[in-house]
DNA sequence: TCAATAAAAGACTTATTGTATCTATAATAT
DNA sequence: ATATTATAGATACAATAAGTCTTTTATTGA
C-alpha cells in the first residue's frame, strides 16, 4: 500500500507553484523539467488538480498553469484526493450491519491520518523555509 | 490508495481464530469457507501470519490454526504489516537532504494512522462484543 | 507401518492498476 | 496566419493484486 508516483508529482508542482508568481503561469515543460518527468504524464496529473478546482491553466503562447485559490487554502489533504481519488482505504464487500468494529477501527485510524495532511498546508512548508 | 483484499481476509481470520479455543486448530477448509475464498489462497496469507509469528499451524489429521501469542499482544498494525509490509506510504526518488518539510509531513501523517492501528488490539473488539 | 489429512511451497494464470507515450484538437498571443 | 500551449483520447507497457493448480512435506489415527 503505497501512494502512486503521480501523488509526488503532485505535490512537488504545487509547491513550485506556490513559490511562483500568482499571475504569470508557468508551462508544464518547466514543471516536468524540474522533476525529470514526461510533460505529457505530468500534464494529465495537472489536468486533475485543475478539474479539483486548486489551480487553473491558461492556453496559448506564454500559457500554463498557475495558482487558483488562495496558496492558504489548499491543504495536502487536497492535493492527494485529487489525484488518489477519495475511496475509503478499507472497504469491506459484506457489510454486516451498522456498527461493524473491524471498519470501525480501520476508519478512525484513517481519519487520524487525513486529520493531519488536512491540517497542513502547502504554505507551512514555504514559511518554514524563509 | 487501499489496502489489498489479503488485508481484510487476514483481519476477520484472526477475529476468527481468537474467538476460538486456543487449544484445538480450525483448518484452512473451515476459515475458507466462512469468508467465501478459495482454501488455497487464504492458505497463503496465513503462511505470512505464521511468519509473523502470531498464529502457529498443526499439520496433519484435525490440524490447522490457532493464536500462537498471547490475544491481547496483537494489535491491528501487526496484522495489518504483515500482509502488506511496512514500507513506507509516501517515499520519493530524490532525497533532497535530511530535513525534507514534504517528507516529514507524509510521514508524520502516516505514523498518526499507524499509532491508532498500533493501540487497538483485536480483543478490543470481542470485549465490545460480549 | 500406512493411509488419510492438512499445511507449505512453487509455478502459473488472469485481472487490475500504475506509468507513460503519442497523436489530434482546441485555445490564444503575436 | 502561425507558433505556442493546454486538453482529450487512444494506446502500450510494467507492476502488482488476486487467484488457481500441483507437488511436497509433516502429522496423526487406525
Ligand atoms: S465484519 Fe465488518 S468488516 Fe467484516 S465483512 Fe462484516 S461489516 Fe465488513
Ligand atoms: S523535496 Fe523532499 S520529497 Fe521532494 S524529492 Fe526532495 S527530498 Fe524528496
Amino acid at each position: 500500500m503505497k501512494f502512486t508516483k503521480a501523488t509526488n508529482y503532485a505535490l512537488h508542482t504545487m509547491l513550485a507553484l506556490i513559490d511562483n508568481s500568482p499571475v504569470k503561469p508557468i508551462g508544464v515543460q518547466q514543471l516536468a523539467e524540474i522533476q525529470g518527468v514526461s510533460p505529457t504524464y505530468l500534464s494529465k496529473i495537472l489536468t486533475r488538480l485543475v478539474k479539483a478546482g486548486m489551480i487553473e491553466s491558461v492556453s496559448g503562447v506564454n500559457g500554463g498553469y498557475r495558482l487558483s485559490r488562495k496558496k492558504d487554502d489548499i491543504t495536502f489533504l487536497d492535493i492527494i484526493q485529487a489525484i488518489e481519488g477519495n475511496a475509503s482505504l478499507f472497504e469491506c464487500n459484506f457489510v454486516h450491519g451498522e456498527e461493524c468494529l473491524i471498519q470501525a477501527v480501520m476508519k478512525e485510524a484513517e481519519e487520524k491520518m487525513e486529520s493531519h495532511l488536512k491540517n497542513t498546508k502547502l504554505t507551512d512548508m514555504v514559511q518554514k523555509k524563509t
